[in-house]
DNA sequence: CTGAAAGCGCTTACAG
DNA sequence: CTGAAAGCGCTTACAG
């Protein structure tokens, strides 16, 4: 392999110092002759040169490198879209991003951190599947970092913005003439360890938008296990409590999936008798039929907002709607509009 | 934020020497006195030393780190399970993984690579959606390198073993006392042009399997365009064929999707009146009704592969029943034995 | 306006 | 068996 060019193999060929190629190259030339920086320029180019980044981090201490440590990566959807997120945003920035998985073990959530420290990586991009509040312990590093879906102290938190997204969901309803809903996978009460921060924010949406449509629900059926054989047995319950809905909230798109799947075999169409609405957007939503219409879970753009905040970048720049409370970015989940809501 | 601990200090601390330490801690102490490794042990230990990756790197040319350059990351499954495979034996030969996306254009591809081999990464991973043939100028690395779903001169082949899958598919139904078998989604002759290189092994895997079974196909539905409406269409077509067919394989989960449409609107139900098997196990195919059985695209077993071959570390290792043909390293696809194939 | 020199933290011949 | 020294390729005070 053809040996590699450096810095001085520029100097020599512009005929300058090994500083002031550098200083050039790193558009410091304030105090350089144009023609110099000219001919450092040319050769520069004509050489083909590229500075070694282990040379430049060894000087520096900068890496040009984020760290995405998340805890699973093989699941549907949350990693890849998110991941994909963060490449774009962190390409715009000549960032490269460095993975590591831990798999909800706390040993290698600990040794990732470790070892991305180690390699002196610029920011910490901390992606969480099931949002929660991480402790001081999980992030023992003085050093720019973001939690996504989740939260920490002192630190950003991107976050999608649930209670949004609970109150557009039963707006959406209403707007549509619907008055008769039932809601399908609250958590029972004290069943909150089981479940994720964004869950009861969501519920809470859900809850104001109603009140402030002056409704209650005419049935619910409540679950924490959010799968689709919730959505079937909630379904029937529902449909015995109240008749007479014209639809129905699901707590997520697998309760919705199941819903579906009681009212076919109960000979109800959607939405023709009863209309669905549901969250996430799951790749599963984009297969029922009728398609689901549901509020997606945007995990891109979280993923480009935490690296937007690490890069000091406005989120606003490429993500609209976004919203700041305190330490957290809340991230909008957009209505993606099928075919399960009818207008009455 | 603290200095970090050099190489220096821990000299200083245990009375040596910066070449005796790093001999030391590199486990190259042939010529060290007992007594001094230990010391030097000792005080790498109790001062929490680890070595500076840059300026190993700047010495060294090597970083520890390979690069996994994929040409879509965002699309469920492909890239997500790879990755989780990719990062599991990479973690365990204390590799990163530097991650790069191109959305199928070729500039980013090349300046991907560029600014991969410009960090040094010690080795590459190219992952590629639709399986093809990488050409010379696609990896102008002098540089190890594997393709994964793909194949190109002089580099290892990662692929998944389609054309055991085909015969697998054929065996089993044939093992399940199937005889009139239809095959939807065979693509017409001439159609080469938009398939993937693993579409004709899959096919002629079906064949050869059928021809050794003395069977031929009771009927046939041609389509290159696999999704659920071929497989609606295609369903309707066979049944006007050969109404007593007692089994369908469908090219790909999607195309089964719709062949189930297809069977509920006629009130045929899977298996007990037609038995369904499939390739890929999409996560869709986990939602069906009855599950769908499936040959699984090993996409985790992949990524795992790659790593390996690039570790100098043999597939057979974590994979069982790996086999390779010239340079390429063919990956089981595991039959997922689910609900839609009755015994006759 | 520009260059010589130090130094980032390692590893590796080389000398003894 | 061990140490002194060079050098990987940069950047950044400092001097002029």
């Amino acid at each position: 392999m053809a040996r590699r060019i450096t810095l001085a193999d520029v100097a020599l060929k512009a005929g300058a110092s090994k500083a002031t190629v550098s200083l050039v190259l790193n558009n410091r030339e304030s105090r350089i002759s144009p023609e110099t920086s000219e001919r450092i320029r040319v050769a520069a180019q004509e050489l083909g040169y590229t500075p070694n980044p282990a040379a430049q981090t060894l000087r520096t201490g900068k890496t040009q490198t984020l760290a995405f440590i998340s805890d699973e990566v093989l699941t549907t959807r949350f990693a890849s879209a998110m991941i994909h997120g963060i490449l774009e945003v962190a390409e715009s920035h000549d960032q490269m991003i460095l993975m590591a998985e831990t798999e909800h073990s706390p040993q290698r959530w600990q040794k990732s951190l470790a070892s991305m420290k180690n390699r002196q990586v610029d920011g910490f991009i901390l992606g969480l599947m099931r949002a929660r509040n991480l402790q001081k312990v999980d992030i023992p590093l003085n050093q720019p970092a973001v939690v996504v879906n989740g939260k920490a102290q002192g630190i950003a938190s991107i976050l999608p913005d649930e209670h949004r997204a609970g109150q557009q969901a039963v707006e959406y309803l209403v707007a549509h003439g619907h008055k008769k809903i039932a809601l399908i996978g609250r958590p029972p009460a004290g069943s909150s360890e089981h479940a994720t921060m964004n869950i009861p924010r969501r519920m809470a949406g859900i809850d104001d938008a109603m009140r402030t449509a002056g409704l209650g629900f005419s049935a619910e059926y409540q679950e924490v296990l959010w799968e689709g054989e919730a959505g079937y047995l909630g379904a029937l319950a529902v449909l015995e409590q109240a008749p007479d809905i014209s639809a129905v909230i699901a707590a997520n798109d697998r309760i919705a999936f199941g819903v579906y799947r009681a009212f076919q075999e109960r000979g109800i169409s959607v939405p023709e008798d009863i209309s669905v609405i549901s969250f996430d957007d799951e790749e599963l939503a984009s297969y029922m039929h009728p398609g689901l219409t549901t509020l997606r879970l945007p995990y891109a753009q979280m993923g480009q907002a935490a690296t937007q905040i690490l890069m000091q970048e406005d989120p606003a720049n490429l993500i609209s709607g976004v919203r700041s409370e305190g330490n957290e970015v809340l991230i909008p989940m957009p209505l993606i509009e099928r075919d399960s809501v009818k207008t009455l």
